[in-house]
DNA sequence: GAACGTAATTCTGAATTCATAATTCAGTCA
DNA sequence: TGACTGAATTATGAATTCAGAATTACGTTC
């Protein structure tokens, strides 16, 4: 009897945090914005219960912020925030590269050079959103390749409060061009399954993106 | 009016998540234990919402998991999953490291080797317990000399998962005064303000940590 | 007309209640 | 005796209710 799967129904708690989440990272709930609690369960038709289990599991990632008696709000995404987690996620990144290297099999390399291209495509026709997605997809493979789901839920934890700043800046021409650049040298490390380097590269193609993302917020206010 | 601090009275579900969160850490509760709702409900005195509130955040830190319908468990710690840990926690003190060298005042530094001193103090005496105490002390300083609370929340989350291991181990005496030699270099290359030497000596010295676990457990589980 | 004080309303945190799923246990039959 | 069935009990997930805090609306006073 190990053929037929064990039904699985997610609890009502937990698809609610998955959903809220992805309000939060799609950025349909802004920054600072007040999360309504009664629209939401009114919206997905639950009761507050459940809805406010997920508030707390959201607010312990620092998705959102609860005040006492004033409900919760999105969490601001501030520069000095994004300054403390780039080196968090650049660490992690460079430890998944060297955990890639040596677990990733042949075909999992391939799917990760298959996406590259798929990026470079996007960056010829300019075609930042598909880029945008290419880029992700090949990060992730390179994460999960590393075959250790503690690192992948943490790396996602941080990813997530850092990936609405996409919606905040437009990189340079020049930085793209460079990111590409270090795409490719990835990919060639990860082939010739040279885990030190391809782990130093990811840390500092990261660390590349934070200052990147900076001078960008940089110009903005400023504009 | 800034002298004046808010007062914060924290909402029940915090307080108990603080309180649930010792419970599994200082082992109380059990790996593979069921964790008795009610019972706890009626210890703390407080209903069933507010415990539920914190189960379902300490189950999205992996300290607990919830199964359907069927409640709560700790969390079992498996060699697979310190396999998994440590070397996240051996990237993120290695960074750590590299920061608190540049930011860790004078001061901060001084406090790091009073702890260190009164770490082979209680080496000498053979007292483990204070030991340990005092090298959780030195590793925490670090990491809050780094200035950044973002890793301080994640290197927290990971080691408490860890940190029911101790629980599980009896090191051996050579891998104890190893470890006392790796933390006077520590103290070291923190007075000499090498950041990159610190941080992969911090790396080192978990990664030597987790063999020691490894090679400890496989001892006791051959035994 | 602006500032303050008070009442009404809304919202939040937590307790309670309710429906349902899981477990236990007694009874039946081989 | 032992395995299976089904009722009784218990525990869980979620909705509802309730008390209290915060916000808003309104009236009063200067």
């Amino acid at each position: 009897m190990n053929i037929i799967q064990t039904i699985q129904r997610p609890s009502l708690h937990a698809e609610l945090v998955e959903r809220l989440r992805s309000l939060v990272i799609e950025d349909e709930l802004k920054p600072g914005e007040k999360v309504p609690e009664k629209a939401l369960c009114e919206a997905f038709g639950v009761s507050r219960t459940p809805l406010r289990e997920a508030l707390k599991v959201l607010a312990s990632e620092g998705l959102i912020v609860l005040q006492a008696n004033r409900g919760a709000r999105v969490s601001e995404i501030t520069i000095g925030e994004l300054d403390k987690t780039f080196p968090i996620i650049a660490a992690l990144e460079q430890l998944a590269g060297e955990l890639a290297c040596e677990k990733l099999s042949d075909a999992g390399i391939a799917n990760v050079e298959k996406r590259h291209k798929e990026m470079v495509a996007a960056y010829r026709n300019n075609d930042r959103h598909a880029y945008f997605q290419a880029n992700q997809a090949i990060h992730n493979a390179i994460i999960a390749g590393a075959g250790n789901d503690i690192l992948e839920t943490h790396h996602r934890l941080l990813a997530s409060r850092v990936r609405r700043a996409r919606f905040m800046v437009n990189l340079s021409d020049e930085r793209w061009a460079e990111a590409i650049a270090e795409h490719e040298q990835m990919i060639a490390l990860l082939k010739a399954r040279n885990a030190q380097g391809l782990g130093a590269l990811l840390r500092t193609h990261m660390l590349n993106k934070h200052a990147a993302h900076r001078k960008a917020l940089a110009c903005e206010a400023a504009s």
